[in-house]
DNA sequence: AAATAATATGTCAGATTTGACATATTGTCA
DNA sequence: TGACAATATGTCAAATCTGACATATTATTT
């Protein structure tokens, strides 16, 4: 197994890289690779939640830390939800535009 | 707080069976309440996708047990996923339709 | 520039979600 | 009907996500 990790390099070091600079687990082989079919476009779709929360809020006039408060989280978490953050989950990420106001509709914009 | 249960009935007693009898947490005043303004938008959501799994998977004429192992997960997870069930995370939906090869746009149609 | 506000990053114990398993129920076909 | 396949339900230890906290970095005001 220690041309594992050249296989990966050979194979799309740039998406790699990429993932990778957002501080998304690509260390072994499964990881990368299990990643690779639905996985990326499953960040893509995170990033997409991730930037519409920061623009509803800053729309809204309203502080990282006022946002933590009305979803009951904290400033920090906030703020790793709007970057983009692994540890986030995906029903953070859309229990909070709802908590903005956001409907369904406008989540599937956001998505699609 | 004796009251907090009888205040939860007066309130929307309907919509706190339809969430009871899909297995939702309801028992407090706080998870209730907590849950009222985007929770049960965010239960349809999830409602939504779940709807949309099972519709995609049985479109493509494969098992649970089948699809179970295309996302490396159970049979029995599939089954709550597709029925549902609260232990489920939009992560894991959003996984699996992509793992059926929906794409943002048809997950964002299934949302919307 | 210095103070202040807002956002970002790292860590961790507690909470939630997970795959796996056993088992029950339902559907299908001979 | 009975055998067999598919789906459903319950449980649990391990994995992941969470809020909270400390602290750093980056705007914004004064």
């Amino acid at each position: 197994m220690q041309m594992s990790e050249e296989a990966i390099n050979k194979m799309d070091k740039k998406k790699k890289k990429a993932l990778e600079s957002k501080g998304y687990k690509t260390g072994s082989a499964e990881d990368f690779l299990g990643l690779s079919k639905g996985g990326s476009e499953f960040i893509e779709l995170k990033l997409s939640l991730s930037q519409a929360l920061a623009k509803q809020r800053k729309q809204k006039k309203i502080t990282q830390i006022q946002l933590a408060e009305m979803i009951k989280s904290s400033q920090s978490r906030v703020a790793k939800m709007e970057k983009g953050d692994p540890s986030v989950s995906l029903d953070l990420l859309v229990k909070s535009l709802l908590a903005l106001g956001a409907t369904q509709k406008s989540i599937a914009e956001a998505i699609g």
